[in-house]
DNA sequence: GTACATTAAATGTAACTACATCCTTTTCAA
DNA sequence: TTGAAAAGGATGTAGTTACATTTAATGTAC
């Protein structure tokens, strides 16, 4: 079903602005999937995501402002999530050396478990729901790309 | 530049996740330009897709489960982003006749007024910051069609 | 008609986001 | 060296979301 079915929006000005409704569309039933993926590990999307980027830096520690940087969705709070996160002892935190302004974060053995846990569901349901080639996904990236440049 | 740069992430290992990264990411940033053109006139992005919604019904009324069904976040509460809207003065609450558990929401005349505004707004946002093409709009939805199915 | 299930919407609440402000440390110009 | 500005992060808070519960009206089986 095509997004103005889906939406019961018959007609749109432009090819282009029924792309930016079916991008908000696509990403919020994409989420949906994320977040049923998530919770029977106690985690939400934005935790998913920082532990991601921690494990991608280690045995390297991340800055908050690293995180930030790199956070997909920028306007959550990075400082926040990291407590979060170390309260379920999935990261610590230490007190940079040579910047005593700067954190350094670190993902734990805890953590990494879990996310070696979960790449094995995300991989599962990639398998299962994938609906695009690798090559329909290669001219989705070209075209979300081009969006934003 | 492509996603892989503007997150630092090198390596993804298939197209299709990097496209959910992708997809997310864009969203993201999309997000961020609405809400800054909604911002000076007083609306949020849930609010705006509402009264969308309700013109698009004009001058038939909407009753809460039509606009749940049709939002495009389906995780905000439909009653009370009509609350505020309702607030504002942009749109009229009334007892649905035939059945009393119902209630029939309108567009005010200063919400068609608004939204005429913005939509002047959106089409010169396009007209400047838009990338694709019609034709590419055109893959472009049915890529992210086809993900849904 | 009466009881029970279902539906439409509103509401309570805990958690989270958005944004401003604060605190500490570092940088840097005079 | 010292005082102002900037940077890194934490925190306060108002508003919003997520989800369960409640209230009221309708439908339905007996």
């Amino acid at each position: 079903m095509g997004i103005a079915e889906e939406i019961k929006q018959k007609k749109f000005k432009t090819e282009y602005s029924k792309a930016v409704v079916n991008l908000i569309y696509t990403n919020s039933w994409l989420h949906q999937t994320h977040v049923k993926l998530f919770k029977p590990f106690g985690l939400t999307t934005p935790q998913f995501n920082i532990l991601r980027i921690l494990r991608g830096q280690h045995p390297e520690p991340s800055t908050v402002n690293l995180l930030i940087d790199r956070m997909l969705d920028k306007s959550s709070n990075a400082s926040r999530i990291v407590d979060k996160l170390e309260e379920k002892g999935l990261v610590l935190r230490k007190q940079c050396g040579h910047d005593r302004r700067a954190v350094d974060v670190f993902i734990s053995k805890e953590g990494l478990d879990l996310l070696s846990q979960l790449d094995k569901e995300m991989e599962s349901w990639e398998k299962q729901s994938r609906k695009l080639s690798e090559e329909e996904s290669k001219v989705l990236n070209d075209l979300l790309d081009k969006i934003r440049s």
